[in-house]
DNA sequence: CATGAATGAGTATTCATTCAT
DNA sequence: AATGAATGAATACTCATTCAT
């Protein structure tokens, strides 16, 4: 009857997984919300679990196409590269908020699946970020640092205000969904970069596209 | 039969909202663990939710505390109370580990209680961060910045190493919990507030205590 | 794509019933096993019990096939007939070890289908062998003996062996699939025809065919 | 507020496993006829399988105390030994006749679980039965014979009018349930142990007890 | 002939909670 | 202070079946 099934329980999952968590979303209420039976859900995609892990796997993917899309920009130096990155996942957590969210809550979780599944992604990202950290170290545009730490603390800026999205926008009246937030906390965290990564010198934003 | 019921009730739900979620805990699982009868959860905390906001409770008002502690030596300068404000919420968050995942995962819900029970925090927390920051900008400490978006960025980094304790263990080979981290990572954080924070003079770390 | 969908699917339905039952084996399962989509069962046997009265059907004509081409030898004497009838019907469920364990069990249950299907059966198989039987009490080959306990214990010796497959298997280490079961067998029953139901007197096997 | 739901339990689904057979009985069924919660049945049993060991575990235990009482005997010679466990077994299953047919009907799926917990029921169960007829073939008392297809035959008569109960009762005018069936038939398989069994010579049956 | 999509009723099981003791 | 028994509602999931294509 539906035209859509498959898409629309993804589409409600996603939301009732971003507000209540994944535990929290019974099978029923996705059904509900996306107007399908129950048993639908087990049609598509076997289980609530494997709901979970079509979830995961969309993210992810989309996610490392943004990080490859920077990653590609490497010749043109490391901190074009790491800037165009930030820009292009901003953008896109920005345009997925919710599974952003929810993705990003549940990898806390220590579900044997969430290792499983995500280890993949999880060593790829630190492929791309450890490589244009290093190539910024060797050609002097970066000071020399830890790498982890400052992957700790990219990831921190560029996660955080979407999987809070409440707390920023109640508390500090951010609208993380707005497009203008992503050109606005693009140039904050692109000023961290300037100022606690890069080595001191004079900064050039004006490669980095799409801003 | 066990001397402590409810303390090994909490000990016991910590542990496994922390690993499994909340809404992922059954009350039985509790009980199972912490050795008592699913009847005393009841009995003690009324019902599932109560055990909730106890944690809640418990974890905000020392959290707090430390807050003022920091705050407390405002008279001393910003940059001094807001290291030593890093300090104390790092020390405080690696020494209750599990306890403060469980929370930040937990806040990023869409649950009412979770609201209710954090608008208060969340706003003395603003409260003090803005103090310290709007102090800093006045006496030129600090630069003049946008101040949620500072705290922001505080915030992001001083919890997501808790938050995502897996990640940055298997991935980046940090351990948050060993008490080096927060020296090492009281570092990181300086050098943020040096760097991006504060205006550019020659920096003090010597009067920040216990590091 | 598969020549002989409905072949296949009886084929897979019997393997299942034996093993798992008739309640205890989904559609899915049968259709699974037998390579064909599940709508295709209700395509050639209505729905899930109509499969069941196939298999009924199925194995009681044959089964009363064997019966009669034991009673059309009464004339050459009330034993001869009873002796080529055990030996039909050994061969015929050894033949048919799957579907017969599957029936016998299937006719224990209290199932209104069941028992109207079986009810023509029964009533026919009782006629046979109580012709047999009468008519070899009246030539005085046959002891006078009750008929209903007669039929009794030869059924119990005619089933048991199949029904109870696994067992016998295991523990007794007899294995009634295999041809020469059938043969010694026999020649248990015709002992216990030759001891309990005969007159005494000298015995005759020779006429006994394909044994 | 039951007095006895576990007792009320175990009843109703012996009934009902009886008639439909386990896989073809819900717990919802169950709960119902026994007059208790669905959820009681788990508290009980852990699961539906529980259930169903807590069943054979039951009947079995039984079952080999009355071996056993019969086996005893085996001092007074093989042939009452065997003759009182026959009417001993007969009793038992008569006075159980919902269970027996049961487990009997269970026993021959190829459950695992059937296979674990019968495996030794079986293995105790041939063991007295082989050292009886082994005792009695050396005694003389019994011709020799093949161990494992005499305790096929007689397991075969003890069990088939219990197990095809509805057969016995509506095709041959049987009623296994009531009491004088156990006198009849005992005798009925005395003339088997006699005829069959024995050695020629003059039978004794005023040994046996309770007939 | 055959299939993929879809469904409503049903499955066993788990849940938080209550309550008499 | 603590517990075993019990419950009703909810859980994820499976079922046989239908139907348009």
């Amino acid at each position: 009857m539906r035209k859509n099934s498959k898409e629309s329980i993804v589409e409600a999952a996603v939301f009732l997984f971003n507000t209540k968590g994944f535990s929290g979303t019974s099978i029923r209420d996705i059904a509900a919300k996306a107007g399908v039976n129950p048993a639908n859900i087990a049609y598509y995609f076997q289980n609530k679990n494997g709901l979970l892990e079509y979830c995961f796997t969309a993210y992810f993917e989309n996610y490392l196409k943004e990080l490859e899309k920077g990653y590609a920009l490497l010749d043109e130096g490391a901190e074009v590269s790491l800037k165009q990155t930030v820009v292009n996942l901003l953008k896109y957590q920005s345009q997925n908020i919710q599974l952003t969210r929810f993705i990003l809550r549940e990898m806390t979780l220590d579900s044997q699946m969430v290792r499983e599944v995500m280890s993949t992604y999880h060593v790829k990202e630190r492929y791309y970020f450890k490589k244009v950290l290093e190539r910024g170290m060797r050609t002097k545009e970066f000071r020399n640092h830890s790498v982890p730490y400052i992957i700790l603390q990219l990831k921190s800026l560029l996660n955080t205000p979407f999987l809070n999205i409440h707390y920023v926008n109640e508390v500090l009246h951010i609208l993380p969904h707005e497009s203008y937030f992503v050109e606005k906390y693009s140039r904050e965290i692109f000023q961290w970069i300037d100022l606690v990564l890069s080595a001191p010198r004079s900064f050039d934003n004006r490669r980095v596209l799409s801003l």
